[in-house]
DNA sequence: ACAAAAGTGTTACGATTACACCCATGT
DNA sequence: ACATGGGTGTAATCGTAACACTTTTGT
């Protein structure tokens, strides 16, 4: 888990992923901070093994950053312009923290790898946020959810990365039927909706959205909830198949 | 142009295109022939130099294959299982052309290049297939259109690539307008429909199949086609914009 | 009784589908 | 005149959007 340089990975290639997480009314991306002066957040990402698919490495990714194995993961784009780099970004970070890098945090070697070009695999996942626990690795300083309307401005192109990651999300969200993986096992269908107003950033009507939501078969009804708020105790809904 | 391994390309990164045209109301892939003895058919496909982003090298591909410059052209997926190699292909094609090859068309270096893991991302392109010369290279027996429908079976999982990429056109022909690329500069209404009919696998009314085409409001009605056939003659149209 | 939010029904609208008719063209 | 295929109009149907009403819950 040390130098990429030294171990058994593609070259050039790497991946980068966009968690989807959603909680107090908003769709929320996950985004370590790197422990080094300058203020910089970085996608979760990495490299891919020789003895592992695409799509092993970005569970791997995921695993390693959630704690959840059984994630809904899916690619939706490559990006790989020419000046496509960490150079910049990297040189930047070595002049800040001069002093504490001291010499040789990076030798040559491992410098010339990182700061090659890179195509990216972009990744996106849906988690239930309730479950997950964000893992910071040893480069980072903190990780956390940052909402989609106010993330940081991220190195590279990640911020773009997560524009297209949304767009897509957008686009799939009712044909693949994947809006449930970012809820808990029971909801309400409120919760639904403003699950999708926050994607869709809009609103929906309430009494035809719980029919859009009902028609697609895919819920099931169970026991009311109730809240203590003086008003009716909504149903909750578990999702099926 | 010629072996790979000296190149100065992305390393285990390839790139397949599925590239479409139309014509006698079939949905046509351009595929070469290996010339060798076996029957080896490819999709066209390439390595990323350096200094290319990767849209680059696919318009690189394309253009060497068909001698258009202006192709409509798009990524649609990675193709990234653990497994995925041309060796088992390649070592059969050695195997069933030992005496044509004598003892080093593949050096070692070569042999083990080109045999890694490959990691692909796969391009549809869409084409007027009259405009297209199709170039066979050096290493072709031929290359010519096939039909959807009867498609020779290729190496690798060529096969499958090409069915994901004939998923990605159907749900994207109509919000990205992008069917035209696929007729002439000027077509009758009737093209467009066994178009349509060609990608869809089944028949359109023609009376609404004309209403929703005019009223993407992207066709400009020109002059009547004179066929000689005995009924009205036909408008041509043009896509504008 | 009332406010708040949930559940559901009913109508209106727009887009798609189905049906029908008329027109141009060559034999 | 007729067959053939092209253009267009109208009605029926379906799904979605808009509007309205009733029910449940706690104060």
């Amino acid at each position: 888990m040390h130098s990429p340089s030294e171990q058994n990975y593609i070259q050039q290639l790497s991946i980068d992923c966009v968690i989807f997480g959603y909680q107090d009314k908003q769709l929320k991306v996950l985004v370590p901070k790197l422990n080094f002066r300058g203020d910089f957040w970085a996608l979760p990402g990495g490299f891919i093994d020789q003895n592992e698919s695409i799509d092993e490495a970005a569970h791997r990714i995921l695993e390693s950053r959630t704690g959840i194995i059984d994630i809904y993961l899916e690619q939706f784009r490559v990006f790989g312009d020419t000046g496509r780099t960490n150079k910049p970004f990297l040189e930047r970070l070595i002049e800040l923290n001069e002093e504490t890098l001291g010499a040789n945090r990076f030798n040559q070697k491992e410098f010339e790898w990182v700061t090659r070009r890179f195509i990216s695999i972009g990744y996106y996942a849906l988690v239930d946020i309730n479950k997950v626990i964000p893992q910071k690795h040893e480069i980072d300083e903190s990780i956390g959810w940052y909402s989609i309307r106010q993330l940081p401005p991220m190195i590279m192109d990640h911020n773009e990365i997560v524009a297209r990651a949304l767009d897509t999300l957008r686009s799939n969200l009712d044909e693949k039927l994947i809006a449930f993986n970012l809820l808990p096992d029971t909801f309400t269908m409120r919760e639904v909706q403003e699950l999708y107003e926050a994607i869709f950033d809009k609103p929906f009507a309430r009494n035809n959205f719980q029919k859009k939501i009902l028609d697609m078969n895919v819920l099931e009804r169970l026991e009311k909830k109730y809240t203590g708020a003086a008003n009716k105790a909504p149903y909750l809904y578990r999702f099926v198949r």
